[in-house]
RNA sequence: GGUGGAGUCGCCUAGUGGCCGAGGGCGCACGCCUCGAAAGCGUGUGAAGGGCAACCUUCCGUGGGUUCAAAUCCCACCUCCACCGCCA
């Protein structure tokens, strides 16, 4: 949710911020008008309403004629009262839905365009050069006794998997050391509730433009979540939190559920493109000044992972067009996938300034003792996607694959070698 | 799933239709007192929206309803607690 007042001083920032998108700009004169009628509706309801209140009271200190003059007017009055409220309620909806349509300013700075027109940052590492055909993820997978997706589709259908001994093994190892971590910077550590209900989902943004994405439990009235982001930004939902306490951070460790509608043919080999996967991802809540600072901050956290895993990586910037609902800056760290020979998501990490704590009322009480709405970050600091890069990038001819130096501890395994030929 | 009880201002609590336009206590803030503190005394103490402002309106779990008027009466739902059943 945008701030409403901020749009009343500043119409044009919206309207830019939508052209960058490449959505209507027009929604930003439909808003205003909605808003203005509204503010007149509830300025004439108000006025009846306090009326009414006067002439109710002075009814039980009356009696007599006085009294019945007194009621036939509060009889009235009660009639407008209604008729004005109805009104009133009328456009606050009006003005609810149109404005659960927009999604957030973007940051100053932030590309303009679509998915193609992301601005590459940095480039981190290069491509190894095999003297091999290499193999691809999936290949080496089932090579190791590590990804089995046959039974994974025999048992749950297309986009599931088993990950097997070393295969389980590099995903344990992986979410610990990003775990670790995350304790080395002083991110608390959450395993949270992985269905939620509909005011959370909603008030995160996933519910909006890629609601289809989201698996539903029609019965339970509940969500399955695609990402932690969404029950640790209903951890603090309703709450008005210490100032001296920010910026709160924390590191969730969940399963994501995805359906990846609308992806049909895309990635349906291997694990890139699951419909359930792992993931540790940082989320923060912090001062709005402070937010884009912190953004770099989880970037470069993400950075010291990417690092530890020993994959060559670039950094984007992505495009207005391709920011999410909630996020109004993005930056990716994309991972070279060699039998692809490009560039594939490994984290992601969004600011989404005020606009999620607006809608699920994350407030904070400022050096006046005034509550003010927080700024929420999220980042990515390892998920079940990782595997494809440290496998495909860490492979040698004989199918054996080196575990990256730092996560040797947590793996507990040098080499991966292969156990089906 | 069943039965019973409960949900009021940060916390505890008063409140059976108009004097509740929500009282009291705790906590907190400020002031007085004090060398300083404690105690005591006094004042203040929520959120949202509108308005330049004075101020007004809304909010007593949520949503409906009755009434000129609802924290209070009626209906439905939600949550919590207790017990019972079922499952792991």
């Amino acid at each position: 949710m945008i701030d409403l007042r901020a749009l009343r001083e500043d119409p044009d920032r919206l309207r830019a911020s939508q052209r960058a998108r490449g959505e209507d700009d027009k929604v930003v004169d439909r808003l205003l008008d909605l808003d203005e009628r509204r503010r007149s509706a509830l300025t004439r309801f108000e006025n009846l309403r306090a009326e009414q209140k006067t002439t109710g009271r002075s009814v039980s200190r009356s009696s007599g004629a006085e009294r019945e003059e007194l009621l036939a007017r509060a009889k009235e009055l009660s009639t407008q009262v209604k008729a004005a409220e109805a009104e009133a309620e009328r456009l606050a909806e009006e003005l609810d839905a149109a404005m659960a349509g927009v999604p957030n300013l973007i940051e100053d700075g932030a590309p303009a365009g679509g998915v193609d027109d992301y601005v590459v940052l940095e480039e981190v590492g290069t491509p190894p050069a095999f003297d091999f055909e290499p193999r691809d993820h999936l290949e080496l997978g089932e090579l190791l006794g590590a990804i089995d997706t046959e039974r994974g589709a025999k048992v749950s259908g297309a986009r599931f998997y088993y990950l097997t001994g070393p295969g389980a093994r590099l995903e344990l190892g992986l979410l610990n050391m990003a775990i670790a971590q995350a304790l080395e910077y002083g991110l608390t550590p959450m395993i949270p509730p992985v269905l939620v209900k509909p005011e959370t989902m909603a008030g995160t943004g996933f519910l909006g433009a890629h609601a289809a994405e989201v698996y539903h439990l029609p019965q339970d009235e509940l969500y399955l979540v695609g990402t932690s982001e969404v029950p640790l930004a209903g951890y603090h939902a309703d709450e008005i939190l210490d100032g001296a306490s920010l910026p709160l951070r924390y590191a969730g460790w969940s399963p994501c559920f995805r359906r990846e509608a609308g992806s049909y043919g895309k990635d349906t080999r291997g694990i890139i493109r699951v419909h359930q996967f792992q993931k540790v991802e940082m989320f923060t809540y912090c001062r709005p000044e402070d937010a884009h600072e912190e953004h770099l901050r989880l970037l470069n956290w993400e950075k010291e992972m990417l690092a530890k895993v020993e994959v060559p990586y670039r950094i984007i910037d992505t495009a207005a067009g391709d920011l999410g609902t909630s996020a109004a800056r993005k930056y990716d760290c994309e991972a070279w996938v060699p039998t692809q020979g490009r560039y594939r998501e490994l984290t992601s990490t969004s600011n989404c300034t005020e606009f999620q704590a607006r809608r699920l009322g994350v407030r904070y009480r400022d050096a006046d003792g005034r509550p003010r709405y927080a700024a929420t970050l999220n980042g990515t600091l390892g998920t079940t996607r990782w595997i494809v890069a440290i496998l495909e990038n860490h492979q040698r001819a004989d199918g054996s694959v080196v575990v990256p130096a730092a996560l040797r501890p947590y793996v507990g395994l040098d080499v991966l070698e292969p156990v089906n030929r």
